[in-house]
DNA sequence: CTTGACCTTCCAGTTGGTGGAACCTCTATA
DNA sequence: TATAGAGGTTCCACCAACTGGAAGGTCAAG
């Protein structure tokens, strides 16, 4: 199958794909006339990739989890320790955004917002902290 | 002062602070052996610099920002739309960070962790949706 | 006079792709 | 059979926002 119908099956872009080759993901035979030729176990890691990258894990994790994948022995505790340290990433973000919005909204909030230049967010990106 | 300095004084790496004067953020003078001279004015744009994109402002809307900060004409209600607009962009990455911490601690608790190869995680990944 | 800290420039790499140019190949239709 | 258009190929450059490292210049102390 041509990358065109790989990127349909899989909902990944053919440049993803593409790169997905080079950085050796996954590796379609080639036809006579130079195209990619995606076996339907490619697609298969293919969408394994779209699945885990969406889930927000990195390329390598997605490497380390397909290797899991491919492995026939490999403990279900290495992979389910993968998606909790993921989750523990997931609310370190979250805890982070959430005090962010805490002090941006604050400084909007305490801000006239009307067509004079006398604005407490600019004064605190400044250092300006009067009171 | 030296860059070392200005780079105590604002909370910035070295690196960083060439790199903010190779994008016009910042622009010391020279001293006669080629050093960078920073003024208290300039290291005051550092720190609002440093400060800003702690709070999640791209180096664009810093830019925006240092350009409004400079304008003593600014309509206070031009910054306190960008503050806004920041604190929506960061409810969209929070609920979304929350879909996906929904969706993996989901899959990690339907998983045994033990060293056996039965993985719900692994085989969700896989597009394998056995219930 | 040397040592070490600090400064300079420049180049490369990071993450995960995306956009574009130049060119090749296949298929359908006039 | 000529040709148009869709889709394939490679390669190179670019995005954000830095960071690391090499090679070399400068300064202050002992």
């Amino acid at each position: 199958m041509n990358i065109g119908e790989a990127a349909k099956q899989s909902e990944l872009p053919p440049k993803t794909i593409r790169f997905y080759e080079e950085i050796d993901l996954v590796k379609p035979s080639r036809l006579g006339n130079g195209y990619r030729d995606y076996s339907p176990s490619d697609v298969h890691t293919l969408r394994f990739l779209q699945r885990s990258r969406s889930l927000g894990f990195t390329i390598e994790e997605c490497r380390l989890l397909l290797s899991l994948y491919a492995d026939d022995r490999r403990a279900s505790a290495d992979v389910k320790a993968l998606a909790n340290q993921k989750v523990a990433e997931i609310d370190r973000k979250i805890k982070e955004l959430r005090s962010l919005r805490k002090t941006l909204s604050t400084l909007a909030e305490n801000c006239h917002g009307n067509d004079k230049p006398d604005c407490p967010i600019i004064d605190d990106l400044a250092g300006e902290h009067r009171q």
